[in-house]
DNA sequence: TTTAGTGTCATAATACACTATGACACTATG
DNA sequence: CATAGTGTCATAGTGTATTATGACACTAAA
C-alpha cells in the first residue's frame, strides 16, 4: 500500500478497513484480514496493524473472538456512514469551501464533482 | 492558533501564511511577522516558525533580507495560485470525490458548496 | 495431544517533530 | 559607538510513531 507521509499509518489503515466495509467489499459478520497477515500484505509492522484495530474496535465498526479474529460489526457500515457524513460536512467540507473560494474554482474546474453529485441526486434508496 | 493534530505544526503554519497572501492580507513586497514575533504569536517555538519560513523560501514565496527579515516575493501570489490549484484538483479532488460517491452526499448535503462554486462563475476578472 | 493460526503484551531501538536555550552575524537607528 | 531587532546555527531534551522481536493465552483442526 502507498502510504501517505502527512498522515499517520495506522490512521490511514483503519481508513482503508472503513472504507472497504463502506464500500461492500467486507459485510457485517465478515472476517477482516488478521493483523499479522494484513501487516505483512502492506509491509508495516504488527503493532501498527493492531493500533488500528483497536482504535476500530474502541469505534464499535469490528469486534474481536479471541484466538480466531477481528469481525465486522453488525451494524458497522450505518454507523460508519453516519460518522464519516458527520465528520465530512463539519471538519472537512469548510476547509474545502475556503479553498474554493479563495482559489476561485469554478464549475469548469470542478466539472467532475458536479457531475458526481448529481448523480447521487438521482438515486433511490 | 489552533493547531490540528493530524498535520505538522510547520506545515499549518506555512499554508497559514500563504492563505494570508492568497486573500490579499499580506501583499507582494510586504514585511511578514519576524520568526520570532509569530512564533511566540502562534505560542510555537522559534524553530518551528523557522523550518515553515525556510520551507516558503525554497517555494520562493518569500525572501529573505538579512538582518531585517522576510518579505512576500514579488509573484508569490500568482505562483501560489497556480501551485495550489495544480495540487488541489491533482491530489485533494480524488480523495473527495471518493468520498462523495461513498457517502452518497447528494445536492442537499452540498448545497452551499454548489453555491460557492456557482458564485466563481459569475466572476469577471 | 500436537500444530498452526489467532490476538496481546512487553521490551528495546530508531526516526522525527517539537521544544528550550544559547550564541553569533547582520542591519537599522539612536 | 551601543542597542535592539533581524535570521541562523548548534546542542540537548521530550514525546510519539514505527519497527523489531519474543513470549504467552486462546481456538480450530489434524
Amino acid at each position: 500500500m502507498d502510504f501517505n507521509d502527512t498522515k499517520n499509518i495506522f490512521l490511514q489503515i483503519r481508513d482503508w478497513v472503513a472504507d472497504q466495509i463502506l464500500q461492500g467489499k467486507i459485510i457485517a459478520g465478515e472476517k477482516i484480514p488478521s493483523v499479522r497477515e494484513l501487516a505483512v500484505d502492506m509491509e508495516v509492522n504488527r503493532n501498527t496493524v493492531m493500533r488500528s484495530y483497536a482504535l476500530m474496535e474502541e469505534e464499535g465498526i469490528i469486534e474481536n473472538k479471541r484466538g480466531i479474529g477481528f469481525f465486522v460489526a453488525a451494524d458497522a457500515k450505518v454507523n460508519l456512514l453516519k460518522m464519516q457524513k458527520r465528520s465530512f460536512l463539519k471538519d472537512e467540507l469548510p476547509a474545502i469551501l475556503h479553498k474554493v473560494e479563495v482559489l476561485k474554482l469554478n464549475s469548469e474546474d470542478l466539472q467532475i464533482l458536479i457531475q458526481t453529485i448529481q448523480s447521487n441526486d438521482h438515486e433511490n434508496q
